[in-house]
DNA sequence: TCAACACTTTTTCTCGAGATTTTTATATTT
DNA sequence: AAATATAAAAATCTCGAGAAAAAGTGTTGA
């Protein structure tokens, strides 16, 4: 992921379809981690996980080892895999990194863009806007947005030239990802965030830098508003027993 | 690595041992990378860095997965493992990035640290200029210099209590090392590198947090500088053929 | 001389089985 | 009854061998 991500082309990895079948189980193994399918917590087991996702064990180990250099599994050592916990701490924590990173990211873009970049900007506003028309209507209309929703982020800050920083907002992206989906599970997705897009998008494309960074900070953190506000035993929550004896 | 580094103490992981054979690996293996003994695009077949380490074949491929996600590794389809190739452009990238981040780290970490952090500080930056004034002298003391100049840095930053930022500085002081390793093969380290640590410590204990973020900043793109000066043959040198056919 | 093709060799990728370690369950002792 | 110790069960970790793919080699033909 990161391979393609930092050193090769721009191009979206959804795209593109897995090389291999290590590669293959990462993507849908990390897809159903964020989506809470495996919820926080959750014991890892290879054994089982094989017949599910249908490989060898020495694969799904290797995938799993990905996952845990992105953070979202957590390797304990001689103890196997577990998705890893969350807590209100580590999202406060997640969230103000990704303010750091994105805003900086949005300031080089808006810097840094040119024409054919506003253009991507506007239509990426205009299908996210679409889909949250639909959102009340269709079930299936939800992860139409989060796609989009994604997308849209991805491309404000595509015109930042540097790798690295688009490296690590996605994984903090995909990080908050799994929060919001969580929170948004009982709450749906609020009415007011269309108009915070398009301020966003207004200021984004005006190249008002200042402007748009102070919207898009207030739009991040408006996210841990809505985690702060949920039952504390989600966040607590670890499917198959926190085992974790005082040591 | 990222698990220790984000979930659990602040324990630094070189002090533990490694509990598994896989993560062994992957601690020697990123270690040969960063130094250089794996120099920049070699392929790293697994059939003969078995023997080298160790271990079994996919013992092997699980550490270089881990070290995919850390981007010291690219994985490239059904075509194997390969050391991740340096670029003048991507090393400008980590500085710029690192500068983000580290600042920052820095920031909070003045901002927040008690009393006892500024003795590590102080007991740190004292390891390091024990280790500077001995550099002309032993040969082996360049890789304690190494290992207390990043040990310096760490503990700098701390008192900041995001986990995320000290991920990121890790990853990318890391990916810094090994350029800077390859600067200094030929250039030994500079005389003014001790006088800007001193500037760095001071004003860190200080608390003048908009000093010593500048001399810190200043002291990251140095480094750049070195690398820039470095002949250029070193940069896109790929030891086991640059076999990189136009596609 | 160069290009295209088939063949051989090497390397990667994948799977299943054996050895350790952790966890669970049971029995014994205080 | 609580706690410790022992034994059984489950899961992890590791290795080696077989299938698939890539790279290399040599031959043939223009």
């Amino acid at each position: 992921m990161s391979d393609a991500a930092l050193h090769h082309s721009a191009a979206p990895e959804a795209a593109m379809e897995p090389k291999t079948l290590v590669e293959g189980a990462y993507r849908r193994l990390r897809r159903n981690i964020v989506e809470g399918v495996h919820p926080p917590g959750e014991k890892l087991r290879v054994e089982h996980l094989k017949e599910q996702y249908d490989v060898g064990a020495g694969t799904l180990r290797e995938a799993l080892q990905l996952l845990v250099t992105d953070a979202l599994v957590v390797a304990q050592g001689q103890r196997g895999f577990r998705v890893a916990p969350i807590s209100l701490k580590d999202f406060e924590d997640i969230t103000r990194t990704r303010v750091l990173i994105e805003t900086e990211a949005l300031r080089q873009s808006i810097a840094l863009g040119d024409d054919d970049w506003e253009g991507r900007v506007l239509a990426a506003f205009h299908r996210l806007s679409r889909a949250e028309e639909r959102l009340d209507d269709e079930a299936s209309a939800r992860e139409d947005w989060e796609e989009r929703n994604r997308v849209f982020h991805e491309v404000l800050i595509s015109a930042c030239p540097s790798r690295w920083i688009q490296h690590f907002q996605q994984i903090l992206y995909r990080q908050s990802e799994r929060y919001r989906r969580l929170s948004l599970f009982r709450n749906p997705i609020p009415r007011d965030v269309h108009a915070e897009h398009q301020l966003l998008c207004d200021a984004t494309v005006a190249r008002d830098s200042e402007a748009a960074c102070k919207v898009l900070t207030e739009h991040i953190l408006r996210t841990l508003d809505a985690v702060r506000h949920m039952p504390t035993e989600f966040l607590n929550a670890a499917e198959n027993g926190p085992k974790v004896r005082p040591a």
